[in-house]
DNA sequence: GTACTTATAGTATTTTTTACTTTAAGTATT
DNA sequence: AATACTTAAAGTAAAAAATACTATAAGTAC
């Protein structure tokens, strides 16, 4: 028991022990892109309840444990993935979310480029994919709600903050970053406009090499330049498409 | 207890029902604006722990509460005000925040016109009043971190959507609204092009009343037409500053 | 009526965005 | 090696938006 009842002098309803209760579960909800599309990653479970069923990235805190590393520590554990800057974005604490007791779950999310990331599923995962954003299966618990939630922070993240260079290898083609940007916002861009003004933020580091095996014109590669958006960061720019 | 301990059949170190230990709070961030000054609403512990200092409105959620209940009752029980809209803006889990034991909160935050409510402490808080950003008392636990970071929200929030509106009286004038996004985002704006800018986004329903009880000649009052503002954002109009 | 204060309208200039055109540089085909 | 084809990359003109500033109107105070 952690606290005489005498301690907390005021009107509870119930002793204070017994506030001490709750389930706490984090939730992550890893982004990918691939092939032009957006990709979640899901691990299949191999534990009730909803054994079988597809799910996000989540288990029970530990006691003793922070929450961010909780995070980071059940995503290495059911899929392997590690050093991946996860980001909190929402907490979910509906009575019923969970059909056995009062668990209250804190979701992350991430972006990563999904060809770098091969998951391998173990602990409880059965298995571990990615799945395309517009094609799931049928997720356990709330995490429909958990996804949709995230999605949108994904959106409003990469409108305002270059997230996105995340997803793509570290060399790319302005092209191949502006069908990344349709394809996470959801509308076309200019091709013409669109390198004006990427190119005038200054945050790319243009190379001196070209895009390879190609059959046309091959596009010069960039780089982005995270020291120098920090800099920018500091004088006030803000990322903006 | 909650589980037989075969239920999970999976790898937990502790047995189940030792991961349902966790207390779980809410605390709100209350903005007010009065004077030009942004101001945060704050109780006084009449209990251990921390007992005398100032704190956030915020306490143990009941383990048959939802979470946003939680929040709204909980400003309610200590201030009498209700019927704001809170709004959830981070969960903070460091397994050290609380000196007792493990309870994580879950920070919420609204803007009110502090002239409209006159909160009365009750429950354990002695007494509660409006404090200005800029002259805060040392708060209890890690409330400092809290309310940063729920000011930082609200710089975010106030430049993206419409919730300033909410600090002033119904009806108001145009410099008035000028004078509050100044005061929330910390620079000036040219009046003429603030009126313009503000005027062309068809958010405001203009009165035929003008300010009373100035010594010069009094402005026209207008009105946030909040009906309006549903309309145009679904059809994709973003509010900006 | 005069001085003073703020409201409100207007305008001219610059900057940014947008839509579109042109030219260049490579591959593939005959 | 000429031609067709594809995409890269640069340029340009028109429209829209942001900015800085000016002028006038409408009230109060004396």
């Amino acid at each position: 028991m952690k606290f005489p009842n005498s301690y907390y002098i005021s009107d509870y309803k119930l002793p204070i022990n017994d506030y001490f209760v709750f389930g706490l579960s984090v939730d992550c909800v890893i982004f990918g892109y691939q092939e032009g599309e957006i990709k979640v990653l899901l691990v299949q479970r191999g534990l009730e309840p909803f054994k079988g069923n597809w799910a996000l990235i989540g288990d029970l805190v530990e006691p003793k444990q922070n929450l961010c590393d909780a995070a980071n520590n059940v995503l290495e554990k059911l899929t392997g993935l590690k050093n991946i800057y996860l980001k909190q974005f929402f907490a979910f604490g509906s009575v019923d979310r969970h059909p056995l007791d009062r668990v209250v779950t804190v979701g992350y999310f991430s972006l990563v480029n999904s060809m770098d990331y091969k998951p391998i599923a173990s602990s409880w995962a059965k298995s571990a994919r990615w799945f395309n954003i517009n094609d799931l299966p049928e997720l356990a618990f709330d995490h429909h709600t958990i996804l949709l939630k995230g999605i949108e922070t994904l959106k409003d993240e990469v409108r305002h903050k270059p997230t996105g260079f995340e997803l793509l290898p570290p060399k790319f083609t302005l092209l191949e970053l502006q069908l990344l940007y349709e394809a996470l916002l959801g509308y076309k861009f200019d091709k013409s406009n669109f390198r004006k003004k990427i190119i005038e933020m200054n945050i790319l580091k243009p190379l001196k090499e070209a895009k390879e095996n190609v059959s046309h014109r091959p596009a010069q590669l960039f780089e982005f330049d995270e020291k120098r958006y920090r800099a920018l960061e500091k004088e006030g720019f803000s990322f903006e498409l």
